[in-house]
DNA sequence: TAGTTGACCGGAA
DNA sequence: ATTCCGGCCAACT
């Protein structure tokens, strides 16, 4: 039944590798542009790979400001973790 | 069942 | 420039 929850998924599983999205885009494209906490909150609790919340960043963080602070936070290793695998596919 | 928290964002003081 | 506030929806207690 497409709930938000789905639709945040389906948006984050359509990101392109080597790609990043805000959170905020996320939600905005899931349907509700000021749930940019909600994005992470399912994320979070989705372990899927389908869904590469490691390409999910914080509104502000460009490629330039990769840093583990600007990152965001990560279900898997870290932000560390996270910072890396952008690196790695960003490249 | 209801209340509180939370991987954020944007505007205002 | 920094700090505070409200908002959105899902998961946890």
């Amino acid at each position: 039944m497409l709930t938000f929850t789905h639709k945040v998924l389906n948006v984050v599983r359509k990101i392109p590798v080597g790609k990043t999205m805000t959170y905020g885009e996320v939600a905005k494209r899931a349907g509700s542009p000021s749930a940019a906490r909600v994005v992470g909150i399912i994320i979070k609790n989705n372990f899927l790979l389908d869904v590469p919340c490691h390409r999910v960043v914080p509104a502000g963080t460009t490629g330039k400001n990769l840093t583990v602070k600007n990152v965001g936070q990560y279900n898997r290793g870290g932000s560390e973790a996270k910072l890396k695998l952008l690196l790695a596919e960003k490249a």
